[in-house]
RNA sequence: GCUCGAGUGGCGGAAUUGGUAGACGCGCUGGAUUCAAAAUCCAGUUCUUUCGGGAGUGUGGGUUCGAUUCCCACCUCGAGUACCA
């Protein structure tokens, strides 16, 4: 009787599915296991073997969990909003929700082929308006709240309101605008309610703002910090701009810390955590203000090194920065604003690929050192960026690399000073080295390793008293105080596209309203056309039916906007990452059409504990939804405020590109091993027309091929008779027609057999080349398996009792398995059911005493095979409940063991000895042995070590 | 530049409270079976060797009876990030 995947895989895929084996129940005695995959995004492409990876990964840990008696949420879903459905539709006119659905279909019978515990009940899809209605309704929320820094949580507005009303803002600590006015209560109390709205409207943690944004013009959209990839968009590879727009933002700035502090507290890999603490960017460090002379402007700068102050020779501010307008003399005006001009031009990637060029300008003005009161020039240049800190630093050239150099290029001119020195350096053993004179050549930017000089009040102090010394100076005659700094931005929340959730937003005389909770979903409205109209506004600009009706609440056409009672709905969606936020939370209870999940369910489940994905996100999905959820935490609507206790990243599997080899004139085709010192150009070979285990070249096959028109007429030349391609291991990608699609592996081998191979590559978390030929071992480990507990004649086992032996491969296998599977080390795992299997073939082994645990063992890699062994045993019903085996140690006991005797650390031979032995006597035996004599050659061991049970070395 | 990770046979990889380096699989070699092939099974497979051995986990040093594992310095590759004041 023949294992016959393809036939046990399809029957059991349907049993599954009918039978509801895998459906997860929100009541239960058992204790609650949560596995959850990063959901995809439905791509046109489908799957290739690389995207099950992590799934295979996450379900075996989810099966896993169930016989080990949890009860598991192992749910999947779709992120199916996104630009290449909506950028379909831009070409062909087809709706992306169309699109979405084809795609989402042939990914569910891709997926479906392969076997995994999903509980489908529990799908979510972001483009659903039943799902789109909570992510609006989590956007209202952000909008009706505000950063309590004293209570250090998000808010209800109202609050603030409250205290508006009985004190004005003076009082207030908030994370809000960093240019908002101050009011008593008296004057709150007089503004209009538009006053009022404008006011509030700065403290939201969501609002709407004139915003310096990464701006698109290919893709005709703005993109967050995390969607650029050097200077160009991450999809497409298009320039991206600064541009001036209003836009909604999220105030995720307010939870720089929390996200910060909630990293000690999960356990993802530690790359992935100090890719969020360098994104969060973290700085400790001093506000100092300086006055301009002449002027009643003042300039705030941030600086970690305010130990240096008195090593300040000049300023810098941005070209973009607020003051240099208003500062620059009447002489400078001509150069400064050309120097604005020739820097606003330039794209962010050419200012970031040119950093060794010094560029600024004068602007004659001069600031006052708060502590000399001498003059200092202020410049401008673009090596000083708007965005961080307060977009103006003070230069400090023995100090600072980049102050050096720009002092060193301006010297002499516009009244830049000589380089001045203020460090006395230290010797190794901490006395000031006088022997040499350093910053002749560079800045000395060291933290340690000196001690100030000219530095008035801080001479003879170090870095760390120095800088409590100067903060403690500043704040007495109030030009300064310790400040903390954050690289993270407020991230920009409005896209310019139509496939996203749209904003529950209308506008009032301009001023941004929310539609009430009960009237949600706003749905997505039909348009003519998904371009951007022709005015430049959003896609959505070409809906017709796309206003708000508040006497009816309801959306009415546009044509009767009156500004009275109907008023235009916002333009804008959402971005990706709106979905993508807290979906994790809705699997918890998905069908509810009242809640966003009810607190039943949220409180059952609480967190994910098993997290599986990708690494590439980092810096936006794992942010952006740890921000939501630390907000929903502090509104009460979830009980935990870290979503995913654990997570791990997996690797990605990589393809084997072949290559042919083409001529310059491309007339011939020269096979790899003779191309010698000739010039040829590599051509990606489609791997159908390879044999993927002999490389060699299916001529026909290729001339067929359609790609490969050009060459019907070229000359082959060949090897031995044939034509060999090269290989090489590159991104999988069907541009480079390496891709290997799951469906033709599972019709070939089994979805068993994938499964287990895509665990069996190597460790999860490492990338690693795709190999079709390797299939072969583990294809015949299952056949293996399945001989064991058949014979020609069907299933056939014993009930006799098992050997020693038997029982001690088991119970190797099933510690080792659980082992494994704890610490996410799969690779070893199926190498120990090899191992188990080989030996208990050796052993002849049909004694269903050991068959039925190994059933079990086998069952989360492979349970189609595990599922019908179990029929075959004679069990009704599925196997995935049945209980994980108990390892027991006593099978594992041995009375002796075979030492390997090492001299001077090399191991020479092995011997057989009783465990029982005290160690002189293991002593007395090796030494008196013929092989340790021969060993020693005649000479006396120096010593002789021995580890009972472990090791024996000797030497001489 | 900085941060993190990784370097082990022809290939994927295994082994770390320091204790037999190369498990398991691919590939390769030889054999059995077969009219033949596929499939299957058996044996071998780090390199080198004068068959006694000798060398060997990126390189150089150190600690140790003993180092792939710990320490120092360096090299290479990968990922992230960057004029961050």
């Amino acid at each position: 009787m023949n294992y016959n995947p393809n036939e046990i895989e399809a029957k059991w895929q349907q049993y599954w599915a009918e039978n509801q084996t895998f459906k997860a129940s929100n009541n239960s005695d058992k204790p609650k296991y949560y596995v959850l995959d990063m959901f995809p995004y439905p791509s046109g492409a489908g799957l290739h073997v690389g995207h099950p990876l992590g799934y295979i990964a996450s379900d075996i840990v989810a099966r896993y969990k169930r016989h080990q008696g949890f009860n598991v949420l192992h749910p999947q879903g779709y992120d199916s909003f996104g630009l290449p459905a909506e950028q379909y539709a831009i070409q062909t006119g087809q709706h992306p929700a169309i699109t979405t659905e084809t795609n989402i279909k042939r990914y569910r019978e891709q997926l479906d082929k392969i076997g995994f515990s999903f509980d489908w009940n529990r799908e979510v899809r972001t483009s659903n308006p039943e799902y789109y209605k909570w992510t609006q309704w989590i956007f209202i929320q952000l909008f009706n709240s505000w950063y309590n820094i004293t209570a250090d949580k998000a808010e209800d507005i109202t609050t603030l309101i409250t205290v508006f009303e009985k004190e004005g803002n003076a009082s207030v600590k908030a994370v809000c605008d960093e240019d908002v006015a101050v009011f008593t209560a008296e004057e709150w109390n007089g503004f209009t309610g538009e006053e009022q709205q404008k006011i509030l409207l700065q403290y939201r943690l969501t609002y709407l703002a004139e915003t310096e944004v990464n701006w698109c013009p290919a893709l005709g959209t703005v993109l967050a910090n995390d969607e650029i990839v050097n200077g160009v968009s991450e999809r497409g590879g298009h320039p991206v701009v600064r541009k001036k727009m209003t836009q909604w933002s999220m105030r995720i700035s307010a939870y720089a810390e929390r996200l910060l502090e909630g990293l000690n507290r999960i356990d993802w890999t530690e790359s992935l955590k100090e890719s969020q603490r360098n994104w969060i960017g973290k700085s400790v460090g001093v506000s100092v203000t300086f006055n301009v002379k002449q002027s009643d402007a003042t300039i705030e700068v941030f600086t970690t090194r305010a130990d240096t102050i008195f090593g300040v020779a000049f300023m810098t501010l941005a070209p973009e920065h607020d003051l240099v307008a208003q500062i620059t003399t009447e002489e400078q005006q001509a150069e400064v604003a050309a120097y604005i001009e020739a820097t606003a031009k330039r794209s962010e990637r050419e200012r970031m690929a040119d950093v060794k060029t010094i560029s600024g300008v004068f602007t004659g003005a001069y600031a006052e050192h708060p502590f000399t009161k001498e003059p200092i020039p202020i410049w401008i240049g673009d090596y000083v960026l708007a965005g961080y800190g307060t977009g103006a630093v003070m230069a400090v050239p023995c100090g600072d690399e980049r102050d050096y150099a720009f002092a060193n290029f301006f010297k002499g001119t516009n009244g830049m000073p000589e380089i001045k020195n203020i460090f006395s350096p230290l010797t190794a053993n901490g006395e000031i080295d006088t022997s040499d004179e350093v910053i002749k050549e560079e800045a000395f930017a060291a933290k340690q390793g000196f001690v100030l000089k000219c530095s008035d009040f801080l001479d003879g102090l170090g870095y760390k008293e120095a800088t409590q010394k100067v903060i403690e100076e500043l704040e007495a005659i109030g030009a300064g105080k310790a400040k903390v700094n954050y690289r993270l931005r407020d991230a920009v929340f409005s896209r310019q596209r139509y496939w996203g959730e749209p904003f529950p937003v209308y506008y009032v005389n301009g001023m941004p309203q929310m539609i009430a909770d009960e009237h949600l979903p706003i749905r997505l409205p039909e348009v003519e056309k998904y371009l951007p109209t022709e005015t430049g506004e959003p896609p959505l600009g070409n809906a017709t039916v796309w206003a708000w009706d508040t006497a009816n609440n309801e959306v009415v056409a546009n044509d009767k906007i009156d500004h009275e009672t109907v008023f235009p709905l916002e333009l804008n969606t959402m971005p990706g990452w709106a979905g993508s936020s807290w979906y994790f939370n809705r699997y918890m209870d998905a069908g509810n059409t009242e809640e966003f999940a009810s607190q039943e369910a949220l409180n059952y489940w609480k967190d994910v504990d098993l997290y599986i994905g990708g690494s590439e996100h980092a810096t936006g999905h794992l942010l952006y939804s740890r921000f939501w959820q630390k907000f929903l935490f502090d509104k009460g609507v979830v009980p935990v405020d870290e979503y995913a206790k654990k997570l791990i990243n997996q690797g990605m599997i990589l393809g084997n590109s072949a290559f042919v080899y083409r001529t310059e004139d491309a007339k011939t085709l020269v096979s790899k091993g003779l191309i010698g010192d000739k010039t040829v150009y590599p051509i990606h070979a489609d791997l159908t027309v390879i044999n993927d285990v002999t490389n060699e070249l299916d001529i026909e096959a290729f001339k067929a091929h359609p790609l490969y028109q050009d060459y019907q007429d070229a000359e082959f030349i060949l090897e031995d008779g044939k034509y060999i391609v090269g290989r090489e291991v590159e991104k999988m990608s069907k541009s480079k027609y390496n891709v290997v699609n799951p469906d033709d592996i599972c019709a070939e081998y089994g979805a068993d057999t994938l499964r287990l191979y895509e665990m069996f590559l190597g460790p999860l978390e490492q990338a690693k080349p795709w190999n079709t030929a390797g299939m072969t071992g583990v294809s015949g480990f299952l056949k293996k398996l399945w001989r064991l507990y058949t014979t020609d004649n069907g299933f056939e086992v014993t009930d006799a009792e098992p050997t020693k032996e038997m029982y001690k491969v088991l119970h190797q296998t099933i510690k080792k398995a659980t082992e494994d599977i704890e610490n996410f080390s799969f690779n070893t795992s199926v190498s120990q059911f090899m191992i188990c299997v080989n030996e208990l073939g050796k052993l002849k082994c049909n004694h269903r005493a050991i068959l039925e645990p190994l059933a079990v063992l086998v069952s989360p890699y492979a349970p189609h095979i595990a599922e019908e062994l179990w029929a075959g045993l004679g069990y009704e019903g599925s196997i995935a409940m049945v209980a994980y085996p108990k390892f027991e140690e006593k099978y594992l006991v041995e009375s002796s063991k075979e030492y390997p005797v090492s001299f001077n650390g090399k191991m020479r031979f092995k011997i057989e000895l009783s465990l029982e032995l005290s160690v002189p006597e293991i002593q007395e035996i090796i030494l008196a042995d013929e092989r340790t004599k021969a060993q020693l050659n005649g000479r006396e061991p120096k010593k002789v070590i021995i580890v009972p049970g472990k090791i024996i070395n000797i030497v001489g």
